[in-house]
RNA sequence: GUCCGGGUAGCUCAGUCGGUAGAGCAGUGGAUUGAAAAUCCACGUGUCGUCAGUUCAAUUCUGACCCUGGACA
């Protein structure tokens, strides 16, 4: 194959194969896998993120896995910062950086970047959410729409995250979210990228989804995530992902733990992560690839 | 066998003082600019267990029967 400087990133849904499509690519390429997973990025949760085997990383070399504690903060920015570091390590020693992962925000803003406002502030969200309790959301969208009614028009009243967070940037900065986001739309690329995209069938999917959640129930995820409890991770981010969630409700509650219906429950929550999923890649760009194709 | 509950959307249930019914979950589609595996939006005709009675009108009242949970025998 000729040289191809662009970025490769490997996207599909999750438990399509991508860490294995990427695995083989830098076999193929002399590549070392950038991951752009939400969950991936932390310590300790292990059984239930997907992260790549012993083996799959003793075949690439894998970066932003296992990078941060699970109380430390973590966004999209900070992401991009990362991942930007190790792709231009890669290339210093000149191997083929490959990103892979599910994460889709986290890639778009890697290609292209994300308007110029500061972080979230933990001491106005927190003031939002008082606010909230006060006038209820839809108070705080009628906030919103007082400095920003471009912003408001966009979000629904029950959207708090986006409410809050268009809210912030305006009160910290003085400047709309909405005029920030229509001057920046995306418009510009960071990287010239190659989408490669993992195509399965529905119903394939949802096979690989069920297979994949009861290996990760067989292989200790209750104990795992017990053992995160009671290690005082409740209340961190990737808690509240896929799975974990599921987990920790069912040990919540009173009675013992009903294994066939935590599995259809995890199953479920899959399978709806992975239609949103589906949404983010429609209309893009991607070279899409069948599993067991040689194509590379 | 007797007594008391239940039988309503794929599931768990609410409701109709008689005018053919609605939530949550699931499902499908969509949004997504520092929480993103998060957050949010849209989409709900189903013999209201069966048969009969009363009624202009019954899923709603009455009776019988069937199924089901519990209590007592």
């Amino acid at each position: 194959m000729t040289s191809d400087d662009r970025l490769w990133v490997v996207v599909g849904p999750t438990a399509s194969g991508k860490t294995a499509l990427a695995v083989e690519l830098c076999e193929a390429h002399d590549g070392e896998i950038v991951s752009a997973d939400s969950v991936q990025v932390y310590r300790h949760f292990d059984v239930g993120s997907g992260k790549p085997s012993a083996e799959e990383r003793a075949r690439a070399r894998q970066h932003l896995i296992d990078v941060i504690e699970p109380n430390e903060p973590m966004d999209a920015a900070r992401f991009t910062e990362l991942a930007e570091l190790a792709i231009a390590e890669i290339r210093g020693r000149g191997k083929r950086p490959i990103v892979c992962g599910g994460t889709f925000l986290w890639v778009r803003a890697l290609l292209h970047g994300l308007v110029p406002a500061p972080p979230a502030d933990a001491a106005l969200r927190a003031r939002h959410q008082a606010r909230v309790n006060e006038v209820g959301r839809a108070g705080l969208h009628a906030d919103l729409g007082r400095v920003d009614p471009e912003a408001a028009r966009r979000l629904a009243p029950n959207d708090f995250v986006r409410v809050s967070r268009a809210l912030e940037v305006f009160e910290l900065t003085g400047v709309r979210m909405s005029d920030w986001q229509a001057a920046h739309g995306f418009k510009t690329s960071r990287h010239e990228a190659r989408l490669l995209g993992v195509r399965r069938e529905k119903a394939e999917l949802d096979q690989l989804i069920l297979a994949r959640c009861r290996a990760m129930l067989a292989a200790g995820w209750v104990a795992e995530a017990t053992r995160l409890l009671q290690a005082g991770y409740a209340e961190t981010r990737p808690f509240s992902s896929v799975g974990y969630k599921q987990i920790a409700q069912a040990l919540s509650r009173e009675e013992p733990i009903d294994l066939a219906e935590l599995e259809l429950a995890i199953f479920r929550a899959t399978r709806v992560f992975a239609r949103r999923q589906r949404t983010w890649l429609r209309d893009q760009p991607i070279e899409w690839l069948t599993p067991g194709s040689t194509k590379l």
